[in-house]
DNA sequence: CATAGAAAGATTGGATCCAATATACAATCT
DNA sequence: AGATTGTATATTGGATCCAATCTTTCTATG
């Protein structure tokens, strides 16, 4: 590993030799991932996909053993999720994947309307042709997904590619945070309605109302695009708890 | 140690014995603070306060002996501030206390006001007699007041005494994690300039729309009490560093 | 039989130890 | 001298061990 790390050392200096020549990456070698970091993402991923069910408990040693490591990093990754509002925890008796009640979910559903709508205002009149050709890749992915993971997926790369155009790091990180606790909810939903079909309606307009320039109107469009999937996914969980 | 848990134990299960006469408080022994606990708050409240100053170096074995404790709470504690955007790290390089640039500085005031105006004009509807009475008391501390610290945590009082009233605690959470960031730039110009008199008069202002329940003056005034504290303190800041 | 209380097992929080990496500085070569 | 390489020290990341606490099971007793 000493020699690895010199390695790297020599070739990170590209001044001389022909290392020009061999057109590497200037990758950062120390932001390698440390175990935390890829113990945090995997459930992270998981708990937002709905593969972890709510309430369930994540045992340390049973996480720790599953990524051949300690539960130190393990540790550390749930304290992580705990700040995201992910899990909860309690001293002494773990941690359960947390569970939103109907008013949380209401409440995070109005917050994100507010928030996207505001960010989508600022976008708009930073879009460049590069921006509006790649949210239109996103968009057209649409028609083509049907699993729900992967329509999340596409949800999200949509949304985040005319939002960066506002250039608004920390509300971007405030909107994924958001995002974050509501996506499994709303996956569940969105495969057993039918608000996939909608969704892409409504991402068109937004997408149409960006390509003409009109701030005010993608604005409206994204917040009522957020607040009926809202609705409909509170009418849903309503039915379903009962 | 074990004596102490004990009796703490015996206390719990209040069914038989005469405590209930004793009217304890019934505080939850089980959330008594972790040592992490402790670490993060007296590290949060000393970063908002400004009493770490920006880029300084936060060596975990150092903190530790502080605390008396080992490295692990204090790791813990790192990893929380780390993630409400209070401190940075790098691997194997430690942590050191964030610094925000202008640009960040102006973006987190312009959400503020977004949110803390949309936040009041909730709460308005939802203001009692007690939440009123609440607030002008904190209102009152306005005038007495000229240490910065005791200024800040006065005006959090002011501001959440009223924000409660809008039952969102997903936007207070956001609203704090918001306000912890740019605390130390605010108290410090306010410690500098005028600007302690001018927020007075801007509270009274919104204090009596709140009387009113003129929900929309609140949200304005609160927006521009806002937009005008970051103005200032971006142009104070500018001066400052050039 | 039901239940309070105690013992046993499981699980988390914290302390200590080891490994991996960075930084500072001395040694060496051109 | 200046640059480069090796080494020593400091610091962080992770593993292992112990203590504190919770949960379950068992037992005694009415």
């Amino acid at each position: 590993m000493t020699r690895t790390t010199a390695v790297f050392r020599t070739a990170r200096d590209t001044s001389r030799w022909g290392l020009d020549a061999m057109k590497l990456d200037a990758v950062d070698i120390r932001q390698a991932a440390s175990a935390a970091d890829i113990v945090y993402e995997a459930l992270r991923k998981a708990i937002i996909e709905g593969a972890l069910a709510e309430g369930e408990n994540l045992r340390q040693d049973q996480i720790a053993q599953m990524f051949n490591t300690s539960r130190i990093p393990v540790r550390e990754a749930l304290s992580r999720l705990e700040q995201h509002g992910l899990i909860t925890t309690q001293r002494y008796k773990g941690a359960v994947v947390a569970g939103l009640s109907i008013e949380e979910i209401e409440e995070i559903f109005e917050f994100r309307a507010l928030l996207e709508a505001e960010v989508i205002r600022l976008a708009v009149p930073n879009m460049d042709r590069r921006t509006l050709e790649l949210a239109r890749r996103h968009c057209d992915e649409f028609g083509k997904e049907s699993d729900s993971a992967k329509w999340g997926e596409t949800n999200r790369n949509f949304h985040y590619s005319l939002y960066e155009a506002a250039r608004r790091p920390y509300y971007l990180q405030i909107v994924r945070a958001s995002l974050d606790r509501i996506d499994r909810y709303l996956r569940a939903q969105l495969t057993l309605t039918d608000g996939m079909k909608r969704a892409a309606r409504e991402h068109e307009a937004i997408l149409e109302a960006c390509t003409k320039g009109d701030a005010e109107l993608a604005s409206s469009l994204t917040r009522d695009h957020i607040l009926d999937a809202g609705r409909s996914l509170v009418a849903f969980l309503r039915e379903q708890r009962g």
